[in-house]
DNA sequence: GCCAACGTTGGC
DNA sequence: GCCAACGTTGGC
């Protein structure tokens, strides 16, 4: 199967790019939407990551991840003391699953959502639709590319 | 802080 | 199966 890519959403008050470059790498719990969780275990070890800052100043893509360790069940589903709990979830029958991503790639800037959207290159990108809530979502290769160039862009 | 868009829950 | 109520996401 070919290399896929995707992008994930992070609130950098909760989870920034800077942290997963300076740990390396990270388990991408607490996914708790079925559509979201769904291309999760779609993905393959060595698939190419966005990430992206929401509820951010700005709002935008930070730089690249990628997976290292495909789906999993999410221990955090199970644990009753934990806010990721789901009484639904058990470790015979989970619910829930999670995968590891690694830091590749810092931009310079975090790559600002209104940039994008002015981006006719970029036009149907799941992430600019209007309404948009998924923080899982995969992306097509060209969009990928495309937001990379900008990313890694002229700037500094 | 506001609120539109969306997903989930539960009564019927 | 419908849909109102509610909770959450996330831009602005």
């Amino acid at each position: 199967m070919a290399k896929r890519y995707w992008l994930v959403k992070s609130e950098p008050d909760v989870y920034s790019i800077d942290r997963l470059e300076a740990e390396g790498s990270t388990s991408w719990e607490g996914v708790r939407n079925y559509q979201a969780r769904n291309f999760m275990q779609e993905m393959k070890k060595g698939d190419r990551v966005l990430f992206y800052h929401s509820n951010a100043e700005p709002p935008g893509v930070a730089g690249i991840a990628e997976v290292v360790r495909e789906a999993y069940p999410d221990h955090h589903a199970a644990d009753p003391k934990s806010k990721y709990h789901d009484p639904g979830h058990s470790e015979e029958k989970p619910r829930w699953f999670m995968v590891d991503v690694g830091f590749v790639e810092r931009f310079p800037e975090v790559l600002p959502l209104p940039l994008l959207k002015g981006e006719p290159a970029l036009e149907g990108m799941e992430l600019l639709r209007k309404g948009s809530r998924l923080s899982v979502q995969p992306v097509a290769k060209e969009h990928f590319d495309h937001v990379v160039k900008l990313g890694r862009g002229k700037r500094r």
